[in-house]
DNA sequence: CCGCGGCGTCACAATGCTGTCGCGAGTTTG
DNA sequence: CAAACTCGCGACAGCATTGTGACGCCGCGG
């Protein structure tokens, strides 16, 4: 949590690139953004969001999935490409329920999607809990910790050099462990930060995924890199 | 329903009081806040708050201008009359911008003080500077006395770069002292900081907790740090 | 329609922490 | 000097937390 106040001890409003096509919601939810204290800029369009993020990149962009003009997976992918903005959160909004338009959204470096129609109150704790995650490591960078290395654009998970077989949600946790090495995650904040805010999880769960990616990962003569903290979480580290 | 999810109550986590009559931005700063870790109680009305206040001292208080029943800048006169309220920070809340309100509040012995609308990072900036300046150890940041290191993010312990192997209740002993090196504590006053206001412990089971952490942060050549205060208490020192 | 892989929950086992006792060595009180 | 206190210490039964294997569900791809 440190790590990102000391980011951009910044005086200025966190500035949020909202894009999205239909003008009512548009409106309201630049207003409540507004309202919240943050500096809104907001278009219907992808290519002119496009514009407006290369010429003042924002802390955080609100992307529709479908928008005119470039789509918002397009908008993602060369916000990603584009250095300076590739580290940007991205959430993503989308009227489909379709799970591997989940899979793409966040597979093109989207933080957070949500499914229309959600409630502002919801988006808005979305965009908290991003805002909060300040990713050390940059979408496109392969995170290194100790003999692991996790390669984002790819996908991939490899330990002294050989490649590891990780399900999905065992890729995200160990991503999202990778992202802050040594700190201690309690089960609550993995829920929210690996599973999604808004996910109504057994805490216990974490626990299982746990083990499971410990079993993943797990190499003759290594060390499980996966520290337990009785009654505090879990901690990854070299 | 998120209200579930909480891990068991973190005794070592700071406590936040949240008074705020707006029932959206309540919520999403209270989301925000228990998000960075925080013990947060939150409150739209100035009388519930005193209640809520003198039950649980809080750590710090956040407080909106305008909210429901006692207004903020009353509730803030009253928790600086009451003796076990006047030295917690307090940081307000208020839409207006004169400035002789803002005279005002600092008058009536907030800390700090933001006018809306304001960012919540912003906020939480705030927040953090505060808790640093009160209980730095609370704030995320390694607290060294001595020979011995304490770094709360990673829930690590120690001494001359050699990892201390501590217990959950030992650990959280240890922090608390180490927020207050040279100061006796009372065993009661262990209690209520270490294990609670509430808990119904025997007092002598907080030596028997000295014994265990005086075991386990033990080194050869190493002075125990821990200085038994006859019939008063125990004291952490260099 | 069926099999498969992944996921969330459970129940149970395995640790290892915890709060109390009791005893004994010092210390203070009278 | 004895009684009264205070504190260190080892033991322990109970309990809280975590590890683990199994099970059923569900969406996807034959």
């Amino acid at each position: 949590m440190d790590k990102l106040r000391q980011d951009k001890p910044r005086v200025t409003a966190a500035k949020l690139l909202l894009v999205e096509d239909d003008p009512a919601l548009l409106e309201l939810l630049e207003y409540r953004f507004q309202n919240e204290g943050y500096d809104v800029r907001a278009t219907p369009d992808g290519d002119e969001a496009m514009v407006m993020a290369a010429e003042d990149v924002p802390d955080l962009v609100i992307l529709d999935w479908m928008v005119d003009g470039t789509s918002g997976i397009e908008v993602c992918r060369r916000l990603r490409r584009d250095k300076t903005t590739a580290h940007v959160p991205i959430i993503m909004l989308t009227a489909r329920e379709a799970e591997d338009d989940r899979i793409r959204g966040l597979d093109t470096g989207a933080d957070d999607y949500i499914t229309k129609p959600f409630s502002p109150r919801e988006l808005m704790a979305r965009v908290g809990a991003v805002m909060r995650r300040i990713r050390p490591a940059l979408a496109g960078e392969t995170v290194e910790v100790g003999d692991i290395a996790l390669d984002p654009v790819a996908h991939k998970v490899t330990r002294r050099g050989k490649t590891l077989q990780l399900g999905p949600t065992e890729y995200r946790l160990l991503k999202f462990f990778m992202e802050s090495p040594g700190r201690v995650f309690s089960r609550t904040q993995l829920l929210d930060g690996v599973w999604g805010t808004g996910s109504d999880i057994e805490l216990r769960t974490v626990d299982v995924h746990i083990r499971r990616l410990r079993k993943a990962i797990e190499m003759p003569n290594a060390k499980d890199p996966i520290r337990t903290v009785r009654s505090a979480g879990y901690a990854f580290e070299a």
